[in-house]
DNA sequence: AGTTGACTTTGCCCTTAGGGTAAGGTGTTT
DNA sequence: AAACACCTTACCCTAAGGGCAAAGTCAACT
């Protein structure tokens, strides 16, 4: 039997660890004596802790460590291989957001080298007040959460695309995507996936026309959130109020586009004179 | 101006989110009503609402973006940039510590897939006592943080292959990594980096030999912290005590291996019998 | 047997970037 | 004046431990 300070040594954890991993169950020493509370971990239990070690560089939560741990027990593979195979998800598209991040922050130096200030595009957002015409669309709702919106759009809109394909739908205009949510909420948002098309079937609806505030955007999605910014100040400014749910329509296609400039994106309020 | 929820309203941040930043001195409302407390923005602040969030975006942290709203006031779009760039370096190495993650990961699965447990090369690691010959070697001691050890390598031992090619010095070995600090601490290591040469010039010094205990890694080096961990049950098992400062000789060159299992990896621990 | 020093125990506070909730005060509308 | 939306501070919570302190325990040395 070793004492805490021992195995921590073997296995390179700190004892604090240790204690840490006993309390929550991760990892409890092999047995523990009952008069002084002093831990005893057998050397068996070294397989185990560089498991965990193993896990966590993968970067699994402690938590989900221990659920795999408790799977492992039936010698079940296939749960630990699916386990993987979430996490290599969930890395890609961490993965993806760094890189998405590094492109975006290697623009904003070229820019500065440049003497463009990194925030000067807010001056350049240009709200105007125009008049919609109603369209039918053919749509999806889903509660999107912040998380899947990049492989959501994909999905969706392809998913569209398909039934236009496979039912011979004439198009009428590019992708659209309407925001229900009166708010923006991270944990989800009822968002609508849309396409304009001309026949009316099942799954189309009127999108009525009207007043709307507008601002275009030519660049990265990034930037739409100041768009949204921008725009409700204007609403606000100008005496108008949000009356209906705000869209936006994706102009360009980003697969297509080589610089983000290349990106134009339109940016709807229906709105009133309060 | 603007209510606390207005104000929230238009950029898209929580109005518990604005509270907190007012608190930690990040972006303060413009006024405050003394009487009530109440926090009123005006819409100029909204600029550096949406630069906090864009900065956010890329990842610096709090105190982080504090320091350069501070610096931004003088206009040096130097220093932020010198602020980009590094936070471009500190994603491109998590971006490879993501990458590698993966990369080990699908290995795991392809085993898994051939009945081969994740922990298996565990019993695979076999250890032995040899008696090493003492070297001559030329060396860089430097305090290493375990995260720039990837970057560290490269540096010091191209900095040592430099030095020999450049004073003509004579190859014996291939590059070797001493640990000097007791106990592995993440912080920062004593670490020396070595190549065994013929010569004896001015930094260079003796390696003595003596009695080791040994294990060869053929794998990946996140398989090394396995490799000690078993070296030093060996060493307790059998009675030996560590007597110097353990050291690995990378064997092969890890960029020439097209699987992990090509590299090769040598740990010796100087030991004596207790 | 006593002492010293190394080791271990629990407990408490600290970290990021806010979220959730409660009790109570304020502003606006009916 | 009441109702309701909005605002305030205050307190507790998150993940994965690190740091420190007071007190108990273990092994070795005198």
């Amino acid at each position: 039997m070793l004492s805490i300070g021992e195995f921590s040594k073997i296995c390179g954890v700190s004892t604090k660890t240790l204690r840490y991993y006993d309390e929550i169950g991760l990892i409890n020493p092999d047995e523990i004596n009952p008069e002084t509370g002093y831990r005893y971990y057998s050397i068996r239990q070294l397989k185990k802790m560089l498991f965990i070690n193993r896990l966590k560089s993968y970067h699994f939560s402690l938590e989900e460590i221990k659920a795999i741990l408790e799977l492992e027990d039936d010698q079940s593979s296939e749960k630990l291989c699916s386990a993987l195979n979430r996490k290599i998800r969930e890395i890609q598209e961490k993965l993806n957001a760094f890189e998405y991040s590094l492109k975006q922050m290697s623009n904003d130096i070229l820019n500065l080298e440049k003497g463009i200030p990194i925030m000067s595009y807010l001056d350049n957002i240009e709200v105007q007040l125009v008049e919609t015409q109603p369209m039918n669309i053919l749509y999806m709702r889903q509660m999107m959460s912040s998380d899947d919106y990049v492989a959501g759009y994909e999905k969706y809109f392809s998913r569209l695309y398909e039934k236009i394909a496979t039912e011979e739908l004439t198009l009428l205009g590019t992708p659209m995507t309407i925001y229900h949510s009166p708010e923006y909420n991270p944990a989800g948002n009822d968002t609508e996936f849309a396409i304009p098309i001309e026949e009316t079937v099942k799954e189309t609806r009127d999108l009525p026309g009207g007043l709307c505030a507008k601002s275009v955007l030519k660049g990265s999605y990034s930037e739409l959130t100041s768009v949204y910014a921008k725009l409700r100040e204007w609403v606000e400014n100008e005496g108008y109020e949000l009356v209906k749910s705000p869209y936006e329509v994706y102009v360009t296609d980003p697969n297509q586009a080589t610089v983000p400039e290349d990106i134009v994106t339109e940016v709807y309020f229906p709105v009133e004179k309060k």
